[in-house]
DNA sequence: CGCAATTGGGACCATTCGGTTCCAAACTGG
DNA sequence: CCAGTTTGGAACCGAATGGTCCCAATTGCG
């Protein structure tokens, strides 16, 4: 009917992404939006309602990736054991630290600091994908030599301290730690899980 | 010599932290601070410098009152055995969220996501802080039934993951997660590292 | 081809931002 | 009691904020 948009919609909503995952939401300008966008202002307010909009859609964004990605290899059975997946999946923080210095930690955990206190909308989207990575987490532990026996009241309690302690991998990510902390509190806490025996 | 301050510049420097803690360092506007300091605009920059100087003062506050508190815990043999003194620590992360819905998390460890990225003093301070706490976390294990007989290596280790673990739980308080949730990830966390038995 | 629609982008908006300046009022030391 | 200094507070600052609007350019459809 009319005149197509030129610019690629997702691979705006990823520039802006990476902009809130980096500066978080108030950090973040409209200025800073556009540039990494590549769009001009007034298309950014025809494709998105406003600065509110473009986060919530960023952390949908997030999710579908970067989340997506790490559940999979939770639940992907090719890749190992389940304590070889759980193992791979805190390793993930260490390793963004050690391959770029990438201090952006994990935009859901940012999230969750910045924005979820006075936002509900993404409180219930960091819920979501909190309690997700726990049942992958969840999953893993079932599919595990070592854990695939416990009662299942304590494959939960371990899931829920593995996911709590990535929470803090990630902090401490950001906060700048350095690679080797972060592998010293991956092997701490997989040992302390008796996932390592 | 001349006319004296009007105000308690800690009174002032207290709400302050209490701003910045709520609402993050972008999120405190001047006039937040200076509604919460009970001070004119004018006075404020006589007695600090600019609003990073303040956030900085608000941290070594932080860092003074609540660390310490946190720190003296785990070092008081009057409390209770170490394992006692660890549970402690933890627990008071969810009587925060119990008492009264208080969401504010750790001042620390929402430094360490929103402003240790982009300011190096911070991440001085952040750092700090972690490592005292978890110095803090580790004395408290050397006084303890089950982990005084521990290889010093596993000691340190469950210090690291410890610490790690209370970074977690303040994330998870700050974004809304019920207490009961909270409770769960401590007793599974106090449990896995073997503090229950 | 030409109409209708929708784009991208610049001009423009009020508001708020962090920060400075100025001055009467208030206090202290001599 | 007065000289000298520092206060608190209002007025003011330019810059940047998030957001709107308008219009030429570009396209699909009839």
């Amino acid at each position: 009917m009319a005149r197509p948009r030129e610019f690629d919609i997702d691979e705006a909503l990823e520039g802006a992404m990476n902009v809130f995952w980096t500066k978080g939401y108030e950090g973040a300008s409209l200025q800073d939006l556009l540039d990494a966008m590549n769009i001009a202002r007034g298309s950014l307010y025809k494709a998105f309602q406003d600065k509110r909009s473009i986060y919530l859609a960023a952390l949908d964004r997030y999710d579908r990736t970067e989340i997506q990605r790490a559940v999979d290899v939770l639940r992907d059975r090719s890749v190992g054991d389940g304590a070889m997946r759980v193992r791979l999946f805190l390793e993930d923080a260490r390793a963004a630290v050690a391959r770029r210095h990438d201090r952006r930690g994990c935009f859901l955990c940012n999230a969750a600091v910045d924005r979820a206190p006075m936002d509900a909308d993404v409180q219930a989207k960091v819920f979501g994908m909190m309690k997700r990575m726990e049942s992958a987490v969840a999953a893993a532990l079932a599919e595990c030599m070592q854990a695939a026996q416990w009662p299942a009241k304590r494959r939960a309690q371990t899931a829920l301290t593995l996911t709590n302690a990535y929470l803090g991998l990630r902090v401490l990510a950001r906060s700048g730690s350095p690679a080797k902390d972060l592998a010293a509190v991956i092997s701490a806490t997989t040992q302390g899980c008796g996932l390592d025996e």
